[in-house]
DNA sequence: ATCGTACCGTTACAACTTGTAACTCTAAAC
DNA sequence: GTTTAGAGTTACAAGTTGTAACGGTACGAT
């Protein structure tokens, strides 16, 4: 088998916008949503309402309903949506292979050799406990 | 300065497939990428013309005239779109760092912590010629 | 010279997505 | 009982995507 985590479907920008918010309060309200982005993009409450729905469409927002209002999480950690997503760079450009990943990152220089040693040596002696 | 190169527009399905055609080929006429892409996805050669089209329009492809044929080919190599994905992806989800991407893959286990260091050890050798 | 053919560009279009929101309904607060 | 906060329903223009018909043109064969 090679991948039993379904793909959803992506996210568009606004809904990126909304879930990251969530991701960092843990929880909210739409009108805690909508006062949260007011600087960076304003919104209508009903425009807020619609995203959030729509994160919850697509499956990575959930709500309960508090008193007679909604309040909306994320269901997945930020992790794991980022990680699906790298996943489906390397199968698509590196077969599969995570190793492939990180050489190209070394090569594309994003990340510095000296510093994946580093990182490798820390990494390994915290996984063997 | 953050970021010297231009974000291209996404690619859609379609137009990934067509691309990875031209880049497993290196090059090819649209009725070559017609026959090439006929067991996975088949389709008239207007609209094959009209994926390279638009692929050309985007700036992931680019044409020659080659006698009264065009001769389509990728303008980056794929690592290079890879990157800028994944790059993409560090900036929004771990600030632009790296080393979290790879810290995320060892705890997500998309890679494991021995294969990581042996890497390491590989790519670092070679780095310093 | 002419005519089919190979190959290109132009134009179209329905389905879907995205951002945006008005309008409507319902129950809680006054 | 009326206002109102907060939810649901519906809409809609703009943009994207997959799909392709149609039309022009120049090359090769007759």
């Amino acid at each position: 088998m090679r991948n039993t985590k379904q793909n959803k479907k992506p996210l568009s920008g606004l809904e990126q916008m909304v879930l990251e918010l969530l991701w960092e309060r843990g929880r909210a309200s739409a009108e805690e949503v909508r006062e949260g982005l007011m600087g960076r993009h304003a919104m209508k409450d009903a425009t807020v309402r619609t995203i959030l729905r729509r994160l919850e469409e697509k499956g990575y927002a959930a709500h309960k309903e508090e008193g007679r209002t909604y309040i909306y999480s994320g269901v997945e950690r930020p992790e794991s949506v980022a990680m699906r997503a790298i996943r489906q760079i390397i199968d698509r450009f590196w077969g599969g292979s995570a190793e492939a990943l990180v050489a190209g990152m070394v090569e594309q220089e994003v990340i510095d050799p000296a510093e994946l040693k580093e990182l490798a040596k820390k990494l390994g002696k915290k996984e063997k406990p």
